[in-house]
DNA sequence: GGGTCATTTGAAAACGGTTTCAAGTCATTC
DNA sequence: GAATGACTTGAAACCGTTTTCAAATGACCC
């Protein structure tokens, strides 16, 4: 079919060997000969067979990307910057869905494992002992993104929830705002749920405003999740007049909520959410919000991961990215 | 390192031969022999190497996705469609973000050949004739989504822009609009720009609604280009009643634009996108749009580029899905 | 007891590259 | 004119599988 490196050798009257010398560009070859290997290769249109070379260099320079749904915007926008760097060291990307799936995710790991990869980047609300049993067995170059294990065993890249989700709510606060609502993600994610939580308990205790349990509402990081956590807040009989959502999504639905109830935003409510999506630009109003540095934080874990498949070590193996305040419509003085 | 078939088989005092057998489930194995040999690959945790499997059989069971953009969360619902096919027949996917640059496509068609992926599914706004022989001298299986070549050389699944727009600008028309604008996207671009301007002319056209230049504006699909059109047309002095754009994010632009210059949608101008985003159900109005299947578009892709790896030949090779007005709350009858 | 046949098994040749190591050529040196 | 060394070159082993083909085994039949 397509033609091989022994078919070139033949054409251009040399070995193999050297017609791989000249395709790896090594110094080691006549002027004259790698001109008429070169002729050859181009009568014959030889392209190499990166498959073969695999073989035997052990080396595929290809890595697998886990990651929970790539329609989700925040995990494209990140996805996008892991296949930046990528690309930029000759690598490609193996994308995998695992909807967060322990038993999809333990899957991809053997099937990319069996393809060689030379890498893997993980994304999850969770990495659990199975998780890291998985990661250990597959002995597999492994680097979490927005995630991170409890024991620090793997080289993680993830955002500062803590103190940008207190940055948030206290920005609230400077608004004259004393009762403030928070729609959490799901508290066991220990990076995109507690962290965030836990800066808005934060900034509270800090200016030494109680925290009301009522006023703390879970949901999934979803659009509807947060129109739904909205509408049960605005139902109290002391309603909050601002909200700090953990993600723009939820955000979006809060105000939302807060619309279909006849409420002004930010007249009468404020919100604040949590990521920078594009979206939060979209929307009326615009939405105050912690930008996320996504597609950083994807360029950076893909630039570790090269790192350690280099067999380089890595300076630092816990990266903390930090959020930025971004204060745009949605939020307002207290009146 | 890693145990091979060769120390498996010296494990288990059987040839290789066998052992490939055992693994690839073929019955020309006693249950005896076999289950010796499935002890000896639990034992020594062998995996087998898909490499050397791929170098031999000629398939690697990758397929090649070629996107524009990944972060553009139209591609990204399309690229989970074709993912989830993909997995479901026992392929993965390598993703190459080409920004639509022929160079980077050109690039990644070749050293996507070279790691003998099986097959390509090829996006961008336009199929020039250098992509098909790009296409044509890579000698891969290629099917085209949301675009597709001039000469029909190449398989092709997209969603029907004429006679969708025309339905969606016909919604505005049944609403008692006669001044309606359109805000298209590029119109060398085949697929998403022209024909959805073609649309829009042919729906006025059945109603005897004169064409007006000056309510035709050109953007690039994105967010801003719709800000800024709207703002052009806003300034015309005969100002329309409606407005249909060519993307959801023009359509979301042109509405911000819209309330910025104090007009009240749909109160005194409606506005009708396409797409149906998941910005689109989040943004205030909802967005009255016409859906476009994405991710029924990238599984109808990969389940038609499966067809082809196996070698069977495709029924249709032109597939045109029919996009469905959507009506929300951005467009309302005239005053 | 030899021939036939079905059933299991394995040796060896691919697949398309890289790499080790030895050898050949030729100018330079003493 | 032989020894030295720099520079080119190539034969062959190897990477980890699959597959072809032949051989071994044992049951069965006449």
């Amino acid at each position: 079919m397509s033609a091989t490196i022994r078919d070139v050798a033949k054409e251009a009257n040399v070995s193999v060997t050297t017609v791989s010398r000249v395709i790896n560009n090594q110094p080691l070859v006549s002027e004259e000969t790698r001109q008429r290997v070169l002729d050859a290769i181009d009568k014959l249109g030889f392209h190499p067979n990166a498959v073969a070379r695999s073989l035997v260099n052990k080396k595929t320079h290809i890595v697998g990307l886990l990651i929970p749904d790539i329609s989700n915007s925040f995990f494209s926008e990140v996805v996008r910057g892991m296949e930046d760097v990528a690309s930029m060291h000759d690598y490609h990307v193996i994308l995998c869905n695992t909807d967060q799936q322990l038993l999809t995710e333990a899957r991809c790991v053997e099937v990319l494992r069996e393809k060689q990869v030379d890498g893997l980047i993980f994304m999850s609300e969770q990495v659990t002992p199975q998780h890291e049993s998985v990661f250990e067995s597959s002995r597999l170059p492994v680097v979490l993104a927005s995630t991170r294990d409890e024991h620090g065993r793997f080289p993680a890249v993830y955002v500062d929830g803590l103190n940008s989700s207190q940055a948030a709510v206290e920005h609230l606060i400077s608004l004259g705002h004393t009762r403030i609502a928070c729609i959490s993600g799901p508290l066991k994610d220990l990076i995109a749920g507690k962290p965030r939580f836990d800066g808005y308990r934060q900034a509270l205790a800090k200016f030494d405003i109680p925290f009301d349990p009522k006023l703390a509402q879970e949901g999934d990081f979803r659009f509807e999740s947060g129109y739904r956590a909205m509408k049960r807040i605005l139902q109290l009989p002391n309603p909050p007049t601002a909200v700090f959502a953990g993600s723009d999504e939820m955000a979006a639905g809060a105000i939302n909520a807060a619309l279909d109830s006849g409420l002004s935003v930010p007249g009468e409510i404020s919100v604040v959410g949590f990521d920078n999506i594009r979206l939060a630009g979209m929307i009326r109003p615009k939405l105050t919000t912690i930008a996320q540095p996504m597609y950083e934080m994807g360029a950076t874990a893909m630039g570790m991961l090269v790192e350690v498949m280099a067999g380089r070590v890595l300076k630092k193996t816990d990266v903390m990215l930090p959020g930025q305040l971004i204060i745009r419509d949605s939020t307002g003085p207290r009146r």
